[in-house]
Parts: C-alpha cells; sequence; structure tokens
DNA sequence: ATATTTTTGCAACATTGTTGCATTTTATGG
DNA sequence: CCATAAAATGCAACAATGTTGCAAAAATAT
C-alpha cells in the first residue's frame, strides 16, 4: 500500500516524480530544488501539487524567520482530516543552521507554554545555530 | 529627542506618517494596513522606508505559520548594531488570535530549549490561539 | 473498453517586492 | 538665511512568486 492510497490522492507519475524528490532529501527542501530535480516541468503542476500534499498531510510549510520557506516530509506530524496548512501542527522543532543552511525538523518534546490570560492551542519553534552535523 | 535622532535616521514627512501608524496600533500591522492608513502615497518608497525602519532596528517582521507577515515596533528586542532582520532577536513570543486575528507580540520568558549535539543560537516562539481580549 | 473524474499544460493575470536614475527634500555650516 | 552636500523620493521598468480559467490528457471506475 503506497503513500498516495494511503492520503486517498491519485497517484501520477509527476507526483510520484516529486514525492520522490523528499524522499532523496534528509532535510526540509525548497520549491526551487524540486524544480531543479524534476528538470523541464510546468511550474503551474507543481504548485498545484505541493497544495495536493499540503492538504493531504503528506507535507508541510516551514516559513524561518528572514522569509525562508521550506517544504518536508510530515513524519510525526499531528492531522485533523483535512487539516488546513496553516493549522498544521508539529510537534518538532525546526533548526536553521547558519552554516550548512539546512532547515531540520528536530524530533524532541515541545516546552510547555503558558501565557497569563491567553489560551494557547498550539505553538511552533525555530531555532538558529550549528546543526549536529556541522559542529 | 525623537525616535529618529535616537536611531540616526533622517526624520521626513513621510518616515513620520508610517511611523505614526505603528503608534496608532496596539499591536503588529501588516503593509497592507499602513498603505490604506497613509493614503495616497508610493509604494516603492513604503518599501524602502520599511527596510530602513528594520535596519535601524525601530520594528521588526514577525512571519507567521500561514505566511501572515507583520511588522512591529522594537520594545524589548535585542539589536546589535545594524543588525539584519533575519537574525533579529526578539524575545517575546509572538501570538495569532484565532477570533480577532491580530498578532500580538507577547512579553515573558523564552523558555529554555536545549537540543542535544545542536547549538542553539536563538530562538523564536509563535503561539496560536484565544488572546486575553478575545476569552 | 467506455464513461467519469481528476490532473495537466497553457495563457493570462495578480501580488509582492526590487533596481536604476533623475528630481526633491533634508541636514549642515558659513 | 543661503549654498552645499547627502540622503530620500518618485517614476518606470523589471523580477519573483503564486493564482485562475479552460481545453486536452491521464487516471480510475464500471
Ligand atoms: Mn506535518
Ligand atoms: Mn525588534
Ligand atoms: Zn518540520
Ligand atoms: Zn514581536
Amino acid at each position: 500500500m503506497g503513500i498516495f492510497e494511503k492520503k486517498d490522492i491519485r497517484k501520477t507519475a509527476f507526483r510520484q516524480k516529486v514525492l520522490d524528490v523528499f524522499y532523496q532529501n534528509e532535510n526540509s527542501i525548497t520549491i526551487g530544488q524540486i524544480e531543479t530535480a524534476i528538470g523541464k516541468h510546468d511550474r503551474i503542476t507543481l504548485y498545484r501539487t505541493i497544495k495536493t500534499f499540503l492538504d493531504a498531510g503528506l507535507i508541510h510549510e516551514i516559513v524561518m524567520p528572514g522569509d525562508v520557506k521550506k517544504l518536508a516530509l510530515c513524519n510525526d506530524c499531528e492531522h485533523g482530516p483535512n487539516e488546513h496548512a496553516a493549522h498544521h501542527q508539529h510537534n518538532h522543532i525546526h533548526f536553521h543552521c547558519a552554516q550548512c543552511q539546512e532547515v531540520i525538523c528536530v524530533d524532541n518534546e515541545l516546552p510547555n507554554i503558558d501565557l497569563e490570560g491567553y489560551q494557547i492551542d498550539s505553538i511552533e519553534i525555530q531555532a538558529r545555530g550549528v546543526c549536529a552535523s556541522c559542529l
């Protein structure tokens, strides 16, 4: 049973190629990286594919400080049915390495945040520094 | 001694108008809000003004999940000289209220995050839920 | 195999932001 | 206050990124 059946979206040659790019990279990737990897292609279809993957909970979007935008496979993320990308619940930290510039989904417990007078439904944490491989 | 002298950037009529929009709003604002508030104006100059303010450490940029981009006055932020926007050190949490849609800089201690094997230089936290006014 | 549904590719458009350059505004200081 | 120098502005043109409508093609269901 492939990932497409599991997520109930149609399996097409194009989508498989895009998905492969995710599998071929250890960390999160940019749309630009996908475009380079899949060669000649249609930009519009790629955008729609990404939206499909996002809606299906196959991948998640990471927006880092400084407008660095990345995409990553969802492994440990929590998803409701058809959860909108904006309300995605990562339960990991996103780490931007200042040296190799990779943006890494680091598996770990999120700290408990408590803001007096506020009701917190979800949190998202970005960290910056030097990653394990670069240290 | 006005804020322009303090930050060593020239005071102009246009910049004063933009700055006033920040003062008139309790929370963070979008570029669109500024454009509406200052009326007929030049889009390019506004972008350059915002960059100037960012470079001067007068304001900071907030990128929330779902590509919500906002700007806010720097009050308690830490700045080195000419610190680039991407490496800005907020020391507060950014809270997005799902009800009023405001993005609020909430003053509070940041938790101590420790990732085994990683060197963390700075962190940024976004929270989502219902704000104090909406509860 | 045929019918139905979804995806794709193309063209056109929208939004957001940038760059070069001539003109205007602001700050300086005699 | 006026002349000068430095910086900010406005315009035009461009660039990057993403969206929409629609006809053709591909994928699934019967
Ligand atoms: Mn996810
Ligand atoms: Mn700041
Ligand atoms: Zn992630
Ligand atoms: Zn803030």
